[in-house]
DNA sequence: GACTAAATTTCGGTA
DNA sequence: TACCGAAGTTTAGTC
């Protein structure tokens, strides 16, 4: 990994056009050839990059360029969709190597598979006598994230999210349309649970006759606070 | 900002708990607070993250931690979400700070936007005789890409998207529904216009009466590659 | 401030 | 490899 700080004006040509005026900035080079334009602020998101696979190619500017104060044109090029990415050197300020070698890589837990993992575990959460017939069931256009049978034996989709938007009610209602269409599954209900539900999205779901049920994400855990304790 | 290179673990207890094995890292401390924990590889997202504003908090490690070879522990905390991020640092092989200033920021030009410019000029790319009413017309739940009417004066809804997904069919769906209610509007036809349109968008649009119009965008630009053109 | 839609989305899983 | 859906999505714009 090379860390480059300099002055420098930035253009992308793509998918997208963009420009970035001169300013100091961090230049992120990465083993694998992608680059990284990093401003102090607006964390997470560069303000420019190219993903691998590209190349690096360092020009000398043209007399005009010189004279403007560029020192260095860096050309980064992606061979397979024909973005490239200019950088207009005017002054670096600092320029280091490091060895880095190859990252173990990141371990996650606790994302939607967990709820839907906990709501299988504790389907009964939904309603007296509900049970649970599967998790991922397969559909055409799909796989609900659980199936499952209410009090009277008749079939309930669930559809779990995070956070409860639009989205997820529209998707929701494509699976019961196609099931419904099953004689062997209809009557198919819906049942729409997530930790936040939009105001917007309960509106729109109980229109069309989906329950909303918001889930209490630590209480299903069993007050098990394991994942707090990080020492 | 400041850029560290250090042998370190990391461990994220938020909206989801992560965790960062034994590994040499760059942790990219910016001016607003964040922290952004970067590998060599898999460019564009940081491996973890603090997002601003945050505190960061530099600890003493506890003797057996001390004895596992830690010698200073960076904790990261967001006030308003209570996420935290854990640095467990066992070795510094680089630490410099720089003096960026504040960045003007990205210009950009070509997305979304610059299609739907280029529909509204080039309207007949829909079919003879179309003719546009207005871009971004209002309705209650929002702007409709473009509406137009065809030969036939009956109005058109086009929504535009760079890439057609299942999303954008609802979307456009959303918008038919509301404005056929209007009797001084209806009944109003819907065309999806998108530079790539994927099969099961194409066959949802299709079966809901919905045309589906791919965008030549370079064609439609009318083989005008200044954008191509960066020096 | 809440909500919606876009993103050079990126990223991971599955058929 | 293509396609689909999630993401600690993030970010920008509008009401």
């Amino acid at each position: 990994m090379r860390l480059v700080i300099a002055k420098c004006s930035v253009d992308y040509a793509g998918r997208l056009s963009a420009h970035l005026p001169l300013a100091t900035r961090l230049l992120l080079l990465k083993a694998d050839g992608s680059v990284l334009v990093h401003s102090d602020s607006l964390s997470y998101k560069p303000l420019n990059w190219m993903s691998p696979p590209c190349a690096l190619t360092t020009m000398e500017p043209e007399p005009e360029q010189a004279d403007a104060g560029v020192t260095e044109i860096w050309r980064v090029t992606q061979a397979k969709t024909a973005d490239m990415l200019v950088i207009s050197i005017h002054e670096v300020l600092h320029d280091s190597q490091h060895d880095l070698g190859v990252d173990p890589g990141l371990q996650k837990d606790g994302v939607e598979a967990h709820l839907q993992k906990l709501l299988a575990e504790q389907i009964e959460t939904l309603g007296e006598g509900y049970r649970l017939v599967r998790r991922e069931y397969m559909t055409a256009i799909g796989p609900v994230d659980i199936l499952a049978t209410d009090a009277a034996g008749a079939s309930v989709a669930v559809e779990i999210k995070r956070r409860g938007d639009i989205d997820g009610v529209e998707q929701l209602t494509r699976y019961l349309e196609l099931m419904n269409r099953d004689p062997l599954l209809a009557p198919v209900a819906g049942i729409f649970a997530a930790q936040e539900i939009k105001p917007q999205a309960r509106t729109l779901a109980e229109d069309r006759g989906i329950r909303c049920v918001v889930l209490d994400y630590d209480a299903m855990r069993g007050m098990d606070d394991s994942h707090l304790r990080l020492f």
